[in-house]
DNA sequence: CTTACTGTATTAGATTCCTAGTACACCGAA
DNA sequence: TTCGGTGTACTAGGAATCTAATACAGTAAG
């Protein structure tokens, strides 16, 4: 599915519910497709259940998952996108701690954005070997 | 001198690291130039006094600053920088972290080139402007 | 019905981070 | 010397996160 990463200080749910967001964008997550369980996904990732729930929650409630009470979790039938104005918002947040700690190692803006065009390319791929 | 952001998931203390790192690789902080006091830059930066010890002390063990005891910190005459491998390294993680929040709020790579130089720009530009 | 799986809720403990307050040793200037 | 500033160290408490162990209600299949 994807996979935990320590070092990132955002806290593990979040990473979940990032990881599940960039799977239905790369259409790994196709709307009615069913979602491992909260105990599997929980083995999985190395990680307690009650963190996966928590993820699993939150992208309930934000519309991009439902769930069949007894039966198991899956993608909405039309997932819920982050409006323009909250994907631009969180996608400057993002640049802004990306630049910020680029220059702070020392580096140029092209050797960012090479990085960055590498760190994309380097996902998709992933993402389309294990499809 | 720089902000504290608060949305930020990374610990104060390592904001103020990179803050200074970056004032530094800016050119803001020439070797020799001393820095706030601990209790100065605290109440600055509406934080802990101990939690900016923390960073500058940090920064001292990694050779970019230098402590003169009972007078005030200031920056190495050499100030380290990262080697090449571990630059590399944070450019490709903190990559990863922000292409992966890109595709996960439905971005592509210009949106994210773009916004990213942006960022640059802007980081650039406020340094200018308090110089 | 029984069994086995689903999500959900609750409690408890450990860890990290931040804050607050206090104290100490050091240096420079009045 | 005294005074005010410096970095440093220590204790204590709160908040957030993660883990662990249960427990409960719903669904599906045997």
């Amino acid at each position: 599915m994807f996979a935990i990463n320590p070092t990132d200080p955002a806290p593990i749910w979040r990473q979940i519910e990032e990881g599940v967001r960039r799977m239905i964008a790369l259409g790994g997550l196709q709307p009615g497709a069913s979602l491992p369980s909260v105990r599997d996904l929980a083995k999985d990732l190395r990680v307690n259940p009650n963190t996966v729930a928590r993820a699993y929650q939150r992208l309930t409630e934000g519309g991009v998952l439902a769930v069949r009470r007894g039966e198991g979790t899956y993608v909405a039938d039309e997932p819920a996108q982050p409006k323009k104005a909250e994907r631009n918002e969180a996608l400057r947040d993002a640049a802004t701690r990306y630049a910020s700690t680029a220059i702070a190692v020392g580096s140029e803006v092209d050797d960012a954005v090479d990085e960055l065009e590498a760190a994309f390319e380097r996902i998709v791929r992933e993402h389309r070997r294990k499809a």
